[in-house]
RNA sequence: GGGCCCGUAGCUUAGCUAGGUGGAGCGCACGGCUGAUAACCGUGAGGCCCUGAGUUCGAAUCUCAGCGGGCCCA
């Protein structure tokens, strides 16, 4: 049977108590495993990185994809949903190194690899596993117990297995490269892992010495003179002028310098110069027949031999000089220049950011500290035109916060460039939410792809499968383990990661030896296989082959360059196809300011400490509902709350009717819809098709991935269709005693609706719908679905939808709203009876509105009758005023007008609105004659009976009686009187079936009589068995108290009685 | 500097696809209701619809240029 709910809302309670019963009874396995064999859908979690912490937009993405697949696991799809973790990559490793306290990469080598390896595992287990308990307290529901990690072996089978596709289809390739470099943590690291940051650096111009042309200079502009020991070239503008100037120093002394001719002036001023003259005008590409020398050729020998000479690039702009420093082994400009010139890639900076051998004399040295020593030689020197500073954003290692370099190194590259085309063909194909983030966003980006850089020189991470032979330079791509087990004849088991796979020698044709490159991958590229690897592909293929690709994504808007990026690129170098096939962009979590959330702000909101707060289910249904998902939700407490509130409301509204229910024994497997359909009142069926239209409304917003609007229908339905409207109308009808069948009707409506509801609600408010299933359903039928998300979502019912009666109501819901105004305008309280209320309908709908649900609105306007005028006709018993205009009347009168304007107020308005209409014209009577009016000179406004308010409302302008009979002013008192007993029944606690003893002294004896007219109807309503209304009596009782009602002071005593 | 998105009441937002007098909720003020009661309802005040130009009889809505915020890139 079902049980009364006595609590009020506590999510806390509610929700420790559904996690445990989904644990106890294995719901989410049972709830899979029950729609094996649906039609299928693929999801895959876009993994977290295994920080430890889930932070809010973490916990929105989950929300997201729970609702998302509890939705579609109630309209009976078969979902594949294994949770994902992103496990490797230099974050861990920087964590384990500050654990460890070391600095370099040489203290991990003293440590040892395998040992730093065990650390990192071990770190990155612990924190999956607190991860996975705080997204489970969101109610999250994936395949938390098989998730897929990037550091299980079937994992890195995946990653190794897509490399072998890339060099089977000769994709693969090693070469030099400029990468984004830490020197601390001594590898490249991804454009998206360099964090743009303001920063303070050397700005410097410097002359470079034009070879075989006495005294002449060309001029380049650097933010980093430790990069000038590097230099090898000059870059021009091929349609740029440059000039060649005779400048004077302050001392007298001239120079020749080469620069852009509109940047003289610039260039000038900041080395100071006195004077100049211009020489010589060209353009750019007249100076690639020149060369020049090096400033430092003496500190770097290297620099002594190599040729300098001036190129033309079109990346040039007008700015400092407008000739730009080229260092072939510093910048990926640069080494684009040196490529294609064939000239020298010389970089004489090592790993740890120390300058190599070929630096001469700065050997050693660390690049930090060099861009001093550099300044100061290139003064010594006479090389340097200015020397000032700058500030600019720079890049930053996003772990380490240490300036990036960049440098050449030998790196292995996937060529994505070559696939743009098909990529561009293969993201049309793809269904987008919002449309934009694949048509212009993901496109424009991909329209920009360059070859993908997937090496890194780190230990932590899916070891590259490429073993090359250390005598003939041949390479052998290793596809799977297996694979790995045949070519080095190793039965057992084989650790995977470095440093054990790094032992491992493979023999080469040649009779040589084959050694893995020590580079892991990318940790980019370990997500970017997620698709089939949560497939267990390769080394599964029979589901591969079942369900590949996903049917749906869902991540934030920066995985537009991520993982929606990373994971085509993947996808086509494996199969030449989109691995999804749906795609949910979502939006940032700001904070109440719309700033961003970051540590360093402070203003970072823990998604844990708001389900400790308002629960999970608030925190689900806030960041839902808050914005479309593709828009940036800004964290704020008061929609928060709001959104709080209304689930307390739905809680109310759901406990509200149990009493009753419980008290009648109501069984709603031994009432049938059916068997009530003869009694449904019309606000019932109101509320059965509004609940057929939540569920139509649902549907389509989730169609369109429009949480947004699935939550709002939501709202609107519990709060103003249930709370403000339908349990109002049937509060009456739930507190018949008798066994009628107009109150078994109510409770079979407000069943259903619940039962409805708590499906509706089930993928949003996973708990709370929970709990309302287990109350409603499972204990009234044992043998249904065990859970509610195992049920099948609600189907439209065509037989309850009523569109009419929903828009007749919407009128009568408005007219409502109106009569309360009115009512407030003629200081007449609800509680007290109105004659009439009459309404001039807008239209023949709003007539049949009323018409239709009389009942209902004489019952919510406490109105004992309701009258209709004609269509836009005014009410018959409205009176007019005539309002003479003197604007009108002055000139025509003259100095008859203030005559004229006092007999127009005296005159019957209503004859002389007709006279007006009819015949255009008035006689009227003035003192001393008789006068004519034209309609213009008066305005005539609608004037209300005595104690008659009106107001809008949609169907019209209705108007409320509130004048007074004895009828009237009996029930009134009355009310008045029980409200005052229930209070104190209320305060005394009683059960809603006890009966009690009332005593109730009236102080005035024309009340009194009003009242004593209403004695049978005041006992009823307050169950009094014994009731003694008087002028005076004894008003002791358990509870006595004073009242003033309407000035009449009263004195109640009650007492429960026994039996 | 570039691409995409967002900008409406103190706060959170609907309306923008398809141009026709801007709607809600929260908060605030006042009133009402009372067996959902630490709940609920009504009324009121509160808007240069970010700015400016254009298209149009008419622009929150369409176009362009700015400004501010977000994501990404340079």
């Amino acid at each position: 049977m079902i049980e009364e709910i006595t609590n009020k809302y506590d999510p806390q309670n509610i929700e420790k108590k559904v996690h445990d019963f989904w644990t106890e009874v294995d719901a989410y396995s049972k709830v899979r495993e029950h729609r094996k064999g649906g039609k299928r859908f693929f999801f895959v979690d876009g993994p977290p990185y295994t920080t430890g912490n889930i932070h809010l937009g973490t916990a929105w993405n989950k929300i997201i994809k729970d609702s998302i697949l509890r939705y579609r696991s109630m309209t009976g799809h078969d979902i594949v949903d294994r949770a994902g973790w992103d496990m490797h990559g230099l974050p861990i490793e920087v964590k384990v190194e500050g654990v460890l306290g070391f600095t370099s990469k040489k203290d991990i080598e003293r440590y040892g690899v395998g040992n730093f390896i065990e650390k990192c595992k071990e770190f990155a287990l612990t924190q999956k596993d607190d991860m996975t308990g705080q997204f489970q307290m969101l109610g999250a529901w994936l395949d938390w117990k098989d998730p897929y990690m990037t550091l299980r072996d079937e994992y890195i089978e995946a990653a190794w297995w897509t490399l072998k596709q890339a060099q089977e289809k000769a994709l693969l390739e090693q070469g030099k490269r400029v990468v984004n470099w830490c020197p601390r943590c001594e590898t490249a690291i991804a454009d998206s892992e360099v964090e743009y940051e303001e920063r303070k650096d050397p700005s410097i111009f410097v002359k470079f010495k034009i070879k075989d042309e006495e005294n002449t200079f060309i001029v380049i502009w650097t933010t980093t003179p430790w990069t000038i020991p590097s230099n090898v070239a000059v870059a021009v503008h091929p349609s740029f002028e440059y000039s060649k100037v005779k400048a004077i120093t302050s001392e007298g002394k001239e120079e020749i310098l080469i620069v852009a001719s509109e940047l003289v002036e610039n260039v000038l001023r900041k080395g100071r110069y006195k004077d100049y003259e211009v020489l010589d005008t060209m353009l750019g590409e007249y100076l690639t027949s020149l060369s020049y020398e090096s400033p430092l050729a003496d500190m770097v020998p290297i620099q002594g031999e190599m040729k300098h000479n001036i190129f033309l690039a079109d990346f040039v702009t007008a700015e400092n000089t407008g000739c730009v420093h080229i260092a072939p082994g510093h910048g990926i400009d640069d080494f684009e220049v040196g490529k294609k010139h064939g000239i020298p890639i010389f970089c004489p900076v090592g790993p740890d950011g120390r300058y190599t051998e070929d630096a001469g004399e700065y050997a050693g040295m660390h690049i930090r500290e060099a861009n001093k020593v550099v300044i100061e030689d290139l003064i010594e020197r006479g090389n340097l035109l200015s020397d000032g500073t700058i500030e600019h954003r720079y890049g930053h290692c996003w772990r380490c916060k240490t300036p990036i370099i960049y440098l050449a190194t030998e790196q292995w590259f996937i060529k994505i460039g070559e696939l743009k085309d098909q990529m561009l063909s293969e993201i049309a194909q793809v269904k987008w939410y919002p449309e934009w983030a694949g048509s212009s966003r993901f496109r424009d980006w991909i329209e920009g792809a360059r070859d993908w850089c997937v090496s890194r020189q780190r230990y932590w991470g899916i070891p590259i499968p490429v073993w090359q032979c250390n005598s003939c330079d041949r390479m052998h791509v290793i596809g799977t383990r297996e694979e790995l087990q045949e070519m080095s004849g190793i039965t057992g088991d084989i650790e995977l990661h470095r440093p054990y796979v790094d032992e491992i020698l493979l023999d080469c044709e040649c009779g040589g030896k084959m050694k893995r490159v020590e580079d892991v991958f990318d940790v980019w590229f370990d997500s970017a296989v997620a698709s089939w690897a949560t497939l267990r592909f390769p080394h599964e293929k029979e589901d591969f082959e079942k369900w590949w690709p996903a049917d749906f994504i869902t991540e934030g808007q920066d995985q537009t360059r991520g993982w929606f990026y990373s994971q085509l690129g993947a996808s086509m170098v494996a199969f030449g196809k989109a691995p999804y096939k749906s795609v949910l962009m979502h939006g940032f979590t700001l904070d109440g300011e719309g700033r961003k959330m970051s540590k360093s702000l402070g203003n970072v909101v823990a998604p844990i400490d708001v389900i400790e707060e308002f629960g999970a289910d608030s925190l689900r249904c806030f960041v839902l509902s808050s914005s479309a998902p593709w828009d940036d939700l800004k964290f704020a407490t008061g929609e928060l709350k709001n959104i709080h509130r209304t689930l307390n409301i739905l809680w109310n509204v759901y406990r509200f009717p149990l009493p009753y229910m419980v008290l009648d024994e109501f069984d709603p497997s031994q009432v049938s819809f059916e068997s009530v359909k003869p009694h449904l009142r019309k606000e019932d069926r109101w509320i059965l098709s509004r609940a057929q239209s939540l569920v139509a409304d649902v549907d389509e917003a989730m169609d369109k991935c429009t949480l947004h609007r699935a939550l709002r229908a939501i709202n609107e339905f519990v709060l103003e269709d249930l709370s403000r409207w339908y349990i109002q109308l049937i509060r009456p009808r739930t507190w018949v005693e008798a066994d009628d069948p107009d109150k078994l009707a109510v409770y079979r409506v407000l069943y259903d609706v619940f039962v409805l509801t708590a499906k509706v609600t089930a993928p949003f408010m996973p708990h709370l719908a929970e709990e309302m299933y287990q109350n409603l359903v499972r204990k009234v039928y044992p043998d249904s679905p065990v859970t509610i998300h195992m049920t099948d979502w609600p189907q439209i019912d065509e037989d309850l939808v009523n569109k009419e009666l929903e828009v007749h109501m919407d009128m009568v819901r408005s007219i409502v709203e109106a009569a309360s105004n009115a009512r407030q305008k003629v200081g007449r309280k609800l509680r007290w009876p109105v004659s009439r209320i009459v309404l001039t309908p807008v239209n023949q709908e709003a007539a049949d509105a009323v018409t239709n649900l009389r009942s209902v609105l004489m019952d919510q306007t406490n109105s004992r009758d309701i009258v209709l005028t004609g269509i836009n006709e005014s009410w018959d018993e409205l009176g007019f005023e005539a309002n003479p205009d003197p604007g009108a009347i002055g000139p025509v009168f003259k100095g008859d007008a203030g005559k004229v304007i006092s007999a127009v107020k005296q005159t019957d308005a209503i004859q002389l609105k007709k006279a007006l209409a009819l015949e255009d014209q008035f006689e009227l009577e003035i003192p001393g004659g008789t006068v004519t009016i034209k309609p213009e000179m008066v305005n005539f406004t609608e004037t209300l009976p005595e104690m008659v308010a009106s107001a809008q409302s949609s169907a019209g302008i209705i108007y409320v009686d509130a004048n007074l009979t004895r009828d009237i002013e009996s029930e009134g008192f009355a009310r008045e009187v029980i409200r005052r007993v229930q209070d104190m029944r209320k305060e005394l606690d009683l059960a809603v079936d006890d009966n009690i003893k009332s005593h109730i002294q009236i102080n005035d004896e024309r009340v009194l009589d009003l009242v004593l007219d209403r004695e049978q109807f005041i006992a009823k309503e307050t169950r009094a068995s014994i009731q003694i209304l008087s002028l005076d009596v004894d008003t002791s009782g358990s509870l006595e108290k004073d009242w003033d009602v309407e000035g009449i002071s009263m004195t109640v005593g009650i007492s429960k009685m026994e039996n």
